[in-house]
RNA sequence: GUGGAUGUAGCUCAGUUGGCAGAGCACCAGGUUGUGGCCCUGGGAGUCGCGGGUUCAAAUCCCGUCAUCCACCCCA
């Protein structure tokens, strides 16, 4: 094998045909069904100051110590590659100042983390991420669901599942920690090492651990709900009957956690089951995110697009074949003087919103004709010196073989109708 | 950061106790000097991931390294 001088970096690697056309289908439906929620694109930058970060996603996490790509520029600045959409779209917020009041965002492109690649984890991945802000209230929670509903089914994805939990208020959480320390105290002995170091570092960690013997323990306790307050319990209630209002299928998971501390109130996640260790494709939540003496309130969700494509490809197999970048038509050309005619042919069809290939290089017209066919084109268009001479041009249809000489005119004219069939 | 598996032709993979580098598919050409798919014939193509070691001899054994895949921690 030949080896190239250069390789992508581990976790990296080019997205190019026929994979990328599955790609651009999954953007193009979110960016269709997110102008119908009136959410509008930013963009904001992927290199960012490292200060950033470590500010909203907080100094002591796994992503800030371990995973940031972060060095220094020409400037001597400590700079980083974004890890995840939500702080730079803050950051941009924040700046808006009042203004920022109910916007509805969206930001869809690549993400850097420094960590071991596996089945849907890279070092370069890409999130779709949405930030609705506004004040809390149950009414926004579930239309940022019911959108996170729409994307799924607008994607194919049958097979996967929105769950639902609260985080209720950041003054609960030491109650809910103590809460599930003590409910599991009793238990220790069948707890895994990890979770027995989660007990005392991370306690609402135990209750996703994968291992049996503390998912049998978790089974058996108390909903994180319990020991949240009335309005906590209560909010999340009313986001129970606006789900059902709206017939989205969401179900309640008492057990489920999120990790970034800023979460108040819902949460969600969408589990695939064909996706193996790393089966989330999307998690969300209501957040409130302390800003340089402001606060943004809003609730959002990321999705992981590769982690979607590969569900797409398990959910709807036949759509890995996109029938995208493939010519209407296929120019043959039959010596010098033809190609060079068929050059101006080209030119002509594809301003009239035609497309076709041809080849450039002389060889045989066979060559050329298993060339029309691999490239899966309907029709080819034979010229050589004959049909210079008559003024004319040989349709054949690649799917019957029939052929006929045709003006230019009529030419274009059938090519026009026959693209407008295929609705390309 | 930790653990396991795997790197041989463009792709998928064989390769026995260490003894000349292989197949299928794909590609190219011919069979048809201007016509695709099916069929037949032929052809090109690999520093066996890379570097070192053992050996008369290494794709094969040993060490290192890079990458891929999978899992852990954590997360989309």
């Amino acid at each position: 094998m030949t080896v190239p001088s250069f390789q992508p970096l581990q976790g990296m690697s080019d997205l190019a045909s026929p994979e990328v056309h599955l790609w651009q289908e999954v953007e193009e439906a979110a960016r269709r069904l997110l102008a119908l929620y009136q959410v509008e694109e930013v963009r904001t930058p992927i290199l960012e100051p490292t200060g950033l970060f470590v500010r909203s996603l907080g100094e002591g996490t796994d992503v800030v110590q371990k995973e940031m790509y972060t060095f220094e520029d020409r400037g001597g600045r400590s700079v980083s590659l974004r890890p995840e959409g939500t702080a730079g779209v803050i950051r941009y917020l924040a700046g808006l100042g009042p203004e920022a009041a109910g916007a509805r965002l969206y930001y869809l492109g690549p993400m850097f983390r420094a960590e071991r690649p596996q089945a849907g984890r890279r070092r370069q991945f890409h999130q779709l991420g949405v930030e609705l802000i506004g004040p809390p209230g149950p009414a926004q929670d579930v239309e940022a669901i019911a959108l996170q509903q729409h994307l799924l089914n607008a994607w194919g994805l049958k097979a996967a599942r929105i769950e639902i939990n609260s985080r209720g208020l950041p003054a609960e959480q030491a109650a809910v920690s103590e809460g599930l320390r003590k409910a599991l105290e009793p238990h220790e002995p069948r707890l895994c090492d990890d979770c027995r170091r989660r007990l005392k570092a991370n306690v609402l960690r135990v209750l996703d651990c994968k291992q049996e013997g503390c998912r049998a323990v978790a089974e058996t306790l108390p909903a994180v709900t319990d020991f949240m307050g009335a309005d906590s319990r209560a909010y999340l209630d009313e986001v129970r009957r606006l789900l059902d209002l709206l017939e989205l299928p969401a179900v309640i998971n008492p057990r489920l956690v999120r990790g970034l501390d800023y979460y108040q109130h819902t949460i969600w996640e969408i589990r695939h089951p064909a996706l193996g260790a790393q089966d989330a494709l999307a998690g969300g939540g209501r957040y409130r995110i302390e800003w340089e003496g402001a606060a943004i309130e809003g609730v959002g969700f990321a999705a992981g697009l590769e982690r979607i494509v590969t569900a797409v490809q398990h959910d709807r197999p036949a759509s890995a074949e996109s029938a995208r970048g493939k010519p209407a038509t296929w120019i043959v050309s039959q010596g010098a003087k033809a190609l060079e005619q068929n050059l101006v042919l080209a030119q002509l069809l594809r301003q009239r919103g035609i497309a076709c290939g041809l080849a450039l290089d002389g060889r045989s017209v066979k060559a050329q004709m298993r060339a029309a066919n691999r490239s899966g084109a309907a029709f080819a268009v034979i010229r050589g010196e004959l049909e210079m001479e008559k003024g004319l041009f040989v349709l054949k249809s690649m799917k019957d073989g029939a052929q006929e000489e045709l003006e230019l005119p009529a030419l274009v004219e059938r090519l026009l109708r026959a693209s407008r069939a295929e609705g390309t």
